[in-house]
RNA sequence: GCCGACGUGGCGGAACGGUAGACGCAUGGGGCUUAAAACCCCUUGGAGGAGUAAUCCUCCGUGCAGGUUCGACUCCUGCCGUCGGCACCA
């Protein structure tokens, strides 16, 4: 009998070489076993992993050794998300190579992995930043732009000034950057765009159907795609107070019902209307310039204020020629959601009535809730929103629920014709991006002699010049290119010269019901040099070129200058200059890079089979997609997953996948969390400079450099600014791989946050060693490998089999559901029976060969639970227990389901809902027998203190319950 | 403001509507040891009670107030609190 400590830092690089040497881990994708691909987020090369990437590899790797028992042919890569902005700053603070830092991190990232023990295909490793990984995202740049799903258009972005780069809207946290947390500006600036939004209906829709995603990730994704039901309705202007070709509002609401409750129409500073308002006026553009300047800017959205200023403008209410209402130019009011225009219900909308209260626009409730007097109506209440409010003020809605008055106001103004559609003729778009091109409307004052419109076709003037990205208008004015640039003057023919015409087609009713969605275009353009490049030629003549394929991939160039912000490529001295691939003559590369978002929406797919000379080999990738099991961060449950949800929807559009949803399961693990300990200073010392000690039933944090006592401040997220970070280089050496990974699956169910602990990091390494003993105690008393199964079992190796077959059963099922928390559990209660049978068997000084048996069964049972977990230490327990094989490759021990069955079973007890007794009867025992054998309990006569009782209640296999 | 999740011992947490507190950590006590570490055993929700003792009994306990049920940590309604997401979204 062995009684050496294990040691894990010898052991664990040894077995680690074994797996390496017989290549267990590496995948073939023409096996013909069941598939099962389990996948984590790949890591960003920083330089060093953290506890993070321990527990999200952590589980990633309990699935991938657990199904790869259970006889799956399993995928289990990695790789590395290799391109971003902290090469480039690291380029600028160290002068090295952003190529060069992102692979020496790579390198030591990849053996620090290694050493933790992760069942990882190294084969199939690839990292974004290499141009084999990103000419094949360059293909499909094309290939998505052939195909419709890219644009190139002049755009309000957001501009980090600090990082000197675009973001996207997902990247923009309070106003602020994602990265580098500095205010975000407005500018207009030509942009690469995804058209994400082609698929915002379909993206919502397929929520549904991702049954095996935590919920709080679908409502997450449906609040961002933001859909919403409503009505566009177009107000009439009185030309007597509107700007010269301003005749129409068009607003968006999702309660037309509240439209007779009306006070004012608010518009966003840069709508068309409120741009032709302020060039006229002084006032009115001082007061638009200084909202739009603070668009998104951090202190309106804190202080609320709504501010506004009346532009004189009357509009006319849609059901009474007689009613106007005033125009505001508001800073509550967005361009870049609806129409840019609202009308303000004060009675129903809080936003509304600060504002309406603060210019006096009155207030008139439209909703009444059910037995409310008019008087005691707020807007808060609920009937508001549903069927039981009912119309008032409101004409002929009046006596209608909501949904009625909805329905009844969309339907009468969908018939409202107010004059008819444009559309471009085909052929005549100025970039020729869009076969529908933009629509129109004509001015309600162009009748005939009996008041009707007059008949299509009419031809209309308009000009855009690519400069200021503005439309001209025909009569010579300029309005500011949005997302409404389909408004246009409408002239006759003859008063205009030869210019591209718009023609009429179809008349346009003054409600439309609109579906609306929160959700933009993804811009991808980055002013970075450490990005995949986008494969464009800009020429004079040609404008946006793609880069023919035999050109690909476009490279980075390696000879680059960090001495100043902005974008190395585009000083790049020759990089740039390129010819055109249409007509040959001199003509610019772009500059502009990938966000790194686009590397890390299709990698999943490249590891089916990362030697492809194409994106994608069909063959591969219909074998192993979708993903079977995503395991990362809830961070990412927008960003990342909505965008691969995107990109895997356009490859499949252009041939490059079959599937539309890349991730058939997710699951977000939780933080690892750690207390803080600060200094008197204020400043903080990390975990590893201190030493914590109980003092009774409190604990104190010592400094161990010059013994100061440090306060113990809050447990947050491991943080380089709270210092509170644990290297798991450190537990590697002190502890070992599995000790980490043991911790890291006990105490905190997975989703949610872990609190390292030394004293936990402890407990798990003694029950390490605790293993190691018991191991090695069994290996003493059991049978030897391969020995005949006895005929029959005594009841001590009866008792030791049942347990086992116990904890497999529970272990197999917690960790399919990846409740390892519990698995770690049942492991613990096995070790601790078998461990108490050991020493019992001691006791006894003889082993019986039914107990040796069972004890071997025992332990190989047990040692096939922990090889998930702890990979090392049961490979080292396994070949103590006699084996030459590998555990990692013996397959899971089947499960003896009638083990668990007993004859007799033990019912609690219950009178009135009490707990009393237990009473143990056959397990198939009639209920006459079961209720006799209950009444005669001392207990339950006690507690029944000569009451009849009323009624018995059995629950088979349960519980009986005696009601008196 | 809107949406969502959560609330159980000293702590992390268990508990198909059926014995609340599995398992771990931490306490406290004991054993082994010259001693320490390691290891092993026992103890631990609260209050009260019976017994020489092993042990046993009673009551109260899952954020608060109700409800459904033979039976509720679990389901329903309304509050309170904590955390997370979104946010002038019309």
């Amino acid at each position: 009998m062995k009684s050496e400590r294990y040691n894990a830092r010898e052991a664990e690089p040894r077995w680690q070489r074994v797996w390496e040497q017989r290549e267990i881990f590496k995948t073939r994708n023409d096996d013909p076993r069941p598939k099962y691909y389990v996948l984590e987020m790949f890591p960003y090369p920083s330089g060093r992993i953290h506890m993070g990437h321990v527990r999200n590899y952590t589980m990633g790797d309990v699935v991938a050794r657990y199904m790869r028992a259970k006889g799956n042919n399993v995928l289990h890569p990695m790789g590395w998300d290799a391109f971003g902005m902290p090469a480039e700053n690291a380029a600028m603070a160290n002068k090295v190579h952003p190529k060069t830092w992102t692979y020496e991190n790579i390198a030591a990232m990849k053996s620090q992995l290694k050493s933790m023990g992760f069942s990882l295909d190294w084969s199939r490793e690839l990292a974004t930043c290499d141009p084999s990984y990103y000419r094949h995202q360059q293909k499909m740049f094309l290939d998505f732009w052939k195909a419709g799903l890219v644009e190139h258009e002049k755009r309000k972005v957001n501009w980090d000034p600090v990082d000197q780069t675009v973001l996207a809207n997902e990247q923009v946290i309070d106003g602020r950057g994602w990265r580098s947390g500095a205010e975000i500006e407005q500018r207009v600036m030509a942009q690469w765009v995804f058209k994400i939004t082609r698929y915002s209906q379909e993206l919502l829709d397929a929520l549904d159907k991702l049954d095996r995603w935590p919920e709080k990730v679908r409502v997450m994704q449906r609040n961002w795609i933001g859909r919403s039901e409503g009505l566009k309705i177009k107000f009439r202007l009185d030309p007597a107070t509107a700007p010269l070709q301003e005749k129409e509002i068009e607003v968006y609401t999702t309660r037309p019902d509240t439209l007779f409750g009306a006070k004012f129409i608010a518009l966003a500073p840069d709508h068309v209307v409120a741009l032709a308002a302020s060039s006229t006026t002084a006032k009115l553009a001082a007061f638009s310039a200084q909202s739009m300047r603070h668009a998104t800017a951090q202190e309106i959205i804190e202080t609320q204020e709504k501010l506004g200023i009346d532009t004189g403008i009357r509009a006319i209410h849609p059901f009474d020629p007689s009613w106007t209402l005033p125009v505001y130019i508001t800073n509550f009011v967005v361009m870049e959601y609806g129409t840019g225009a609202i009308f303000g219900c004060p009675a129903h909308d809080q936003r509304d009535l600060d504002f309406a209260n603060k210019y006096g626009l009155g207030n008139t409730p439209v909703v009444c809730p059910p037995g409310v007097g008019l008087k005691s109506f707020v807007i808060t209440d609920k009937a508001y929103e549903d069927e039981t409010g009912t119309m008032i003020n409101s004409r002929f809605l009046d006596g209608m629920t909501v949904t009625q008055a909805k329905e009844k106001v969309a339907s009468r103004l969908e018939k409202e014709i107010w004059g008819y559609e444009l559309r471009l003729p085909l052929g005549t778009e100025e970039r020729g991006a869009t076969a529908e091109g933009p629509a129109a409307l004509v001015t309600p004052d162009l009748k005939d002699a009996h008041g009707n419109p007059p008949p299509p076709p009419f031809d209309v003037r308009w000009e855009f010049d690519s400069n200021s990205y503005q439309w001209r208008l025909g009569s010579g004015h300029w309005i500011a290119n949005h997302r409404y640039f389909d408004r246009f003057v409408i002239g006759r023919k003859e008063q205009f010269e030869d210019r591209k015409m718009l023609q009429l087609t179809q008349p346009v009713p003054v409600g439309q019901r609109q579906i609306q969605f929160r959700l933009r275009d993804w811009g991808i353009s980055r002013q970075r040099y450490w990005g995949c490049p986008i494969p464009v030629i800009h020429c004079d003549r040609h404008d946006a070129v793609p880069v023919p394929e035999k050109d690909l991939p476009v490279e980075l160039p390696e000879d680059i200058e960090f001495d100043r912000p902005g974008n190395p490529l585009d000083r790049h001295p020759t990089w740039k200059n390129v010819r055109c691939p249409i007509c040959n003559k001199p003509a610019r590369r772009e500059t502009d890079t990938m966000d790194t978002f686009v590397d890390s929406s299709w990698y999943f797919l490249r590891f089916t089979a990362p030697e492809a000379n194409t994106p994608t080999d069909p063959k591969a990738e219909k074998y192993w997609m979708p993903v079977d099991q995503y395991i990362g961060g809830v961070e990412h449950a927008i960003l990342h997953l909505l965008y691969s949800r995107f990109f895997t929807r356009a490859m499949k559009a252009t041939g490059h996948a079959h599937v539309e949803e890349p991730f058939k399961g997710l699951f977000t693990q939780g933080m690892v969390v750690h207390e803080t300990y600060e200094k008197k200073d204020g400043t903080f010392a990390t975990p590893a400079e201190v030493r914590v000690e109980a003092v009774g039933d409190k604990r104190r944090a010592i400094l161990l450099e010059n013994g100061e006592q440090l306060t113990i401040g809050p447990i947050e997220k491991m943080s380089k600014s709270k210092r509170n970070t644990v290297d798991p280089d450190d537990i590697l050496s002190t502890y070992g791989a599995d000790t980490a990974r043991w911790f890291m699956l006990s105490d905190s169910p997975p989703d949610r946050d872990v609190i390292w602990t030394e004293e936990g990091v402890q407990g798990s390494y003694r029950f390490v060693q605790r293993l190691y003993r018991l191991a090695n105690d069994l290996a003493g008393l059991a049978a030897p490998v391969g020995s005949p199964r006895p005929a029959s079992y005594g009841e001590p190796a009866l008792a030791v089999r049942k347990c086992a077959h116990a904890a497999l059963a529970r272990v197999s099922e917690d960790i399919e559901r990846l409740r390892f928390n519990r698995g770690v559990a049942q492991i613990y209660e096995l070790a601790n029976v078998l461990g108490g049978a050991v020493v019992d068997a001691r006791a006894a000084k003889a082993v019986s060969a039914d107990l040796a048996a069972a004890f071997r069964e025992a332990g190989e049972i047990l040692m096939r639970l922990v090889e998930p977990m702890m990979p090392h230490l049961a490979e080292e327990c396994w070949a103590a227990l006699g084996h030459k094989k590998l555990v990692a490759e013996a397959s899971w021990p089947a499960l003896e389901r009638e083990l668990l069955v007993e004859d007799t079973i033990t019912l609690p007890v219950q009178v009135n809902g009490k707990k009393r007794a237990d009473v143990t009867v056959a397990r198939d025992a009639a209920y006459p027998e079961i209720e006799a054998a209950v009444l005669a309990l001392e207990p339950v006569q006690r507690a029944l203190d000569g009451k009849q009782p009323k009624r018995i209640i059995v629950v088979p296999q349960r519980i009986v319950n005696v009601v008196a």
